[in-house]
DNA sequence: CTCAATGCAAAGTATTTGCACGCTC
DNA sequence: GAGCGTGCAAATACTTTGCATTGAG
């Protein structure tokens, strides 16, 4: 933290952010940050804590909370909900905007973009003079593995029900 | 519910899940329904139980919370999160699939649909082998009438930060 | 008569807030 | 030094669950 090592473009970004604000740099901050861009994963907050505890287990998970709202204001996160009740968080930096399609029957995510989506929507939104921020695609459905499975038992399908 | 009227669509559906589940039909039940179907809005569960607690105040919220568990799996109805940390519910029987554009300045929430939009997100899943059972498409941003407010505070913009 | 449904209160989750102390700026 | 940041515990908000009673089939 008091080294000469240039800081990220990341850094950067969450450092002016912080200055703009009038907030102040902590090395717990600095720490969940570090912690949050070394994974890819759609982290949860409890995931990111455990993470973060392993490295500094004196980091309280409020402070988790707290900072990946700021992270999130900075534009370095994006918000992501499930449906499964608790919140997860993305990397949005520099990051193609993507979706998900997520398998209700194993939990499975799959990320895919398409730029004819995103165009569409934005021709939507300007349909409606609405000034997109951000956009949420969830497509909920069975993956094609699952699939594969169901129909192996489709036979017991009918004794089943 | 022992008079002869005939059914309505939606009330033939349910009563066919609940047959086939081995549950049973109860007064609550077909009241919850009622008050769901005659409302265009998406309701929150509380909105919901508001709403029935005015025709029957001995209701409890339990049971909406479950009754509407239970609409959901007859296709009767639509969970729908927007984010604030409640859950809401909408019509999803022959009701045209719609997608949402939520303001974040007034919390204004616009309907639209695109069938370009369904025919991509469909390809999307095919090109995964994916089989959707349903898709959320929310996108966030500002909507016309606050990007004009917005504008009209612009001077005050650089004093506030 | 059997077993599901109900309503209440209590228990869970996930997240936020109040507060005393510590640390940046 | 002034004021934000932190961690803890308590509070909050939403939803689920246990249980005794009621009611449908």
């Amino acid at each position: 933290m008091t080294t000469a090592e240039p800081l990220t473009e990341e850094q950067e970004v969450f450092l002016k952010h912080i200055q703009k604000r009038g907030l102040k740099r902590t090395s717990q901050r600095d720490l969940i940050l570090d912690v949050f861009l070394r994974t890819e994963e759609h982290l949860s907050i409890e995931d990111l804590y455990r993470l973060v505890q392993r490295e500094d287990p004196t980091v309280g998970q409020t402070t988790v909370y707290r900072t990946l709202k700021l992270l999130t204001e900075a534009g370095l996160a994006r918000e992501v909900r499930f449906g499964d009740g608790r919140t997860h968080y993305e990397h949005n930096y520099k990051h193609q905007h993507h979706d998900h399609m997520i398998c209700s029957e194993c939990g499975r995510i799959i990320e895919f973009f398409s730029a004819e989506l995103e165009a569409l929507q934005d021709a939507m939104a300007d349909e409606h003079g609405f000034e997109i921020t951000q956009h949420l695609l969830r497509i909920i459905g069975v993956c094609a593995e699952c699939q594969r499975v169901r129909e192996h038992s489709e036979r017991d399908l009918t004794a089943v029900s």
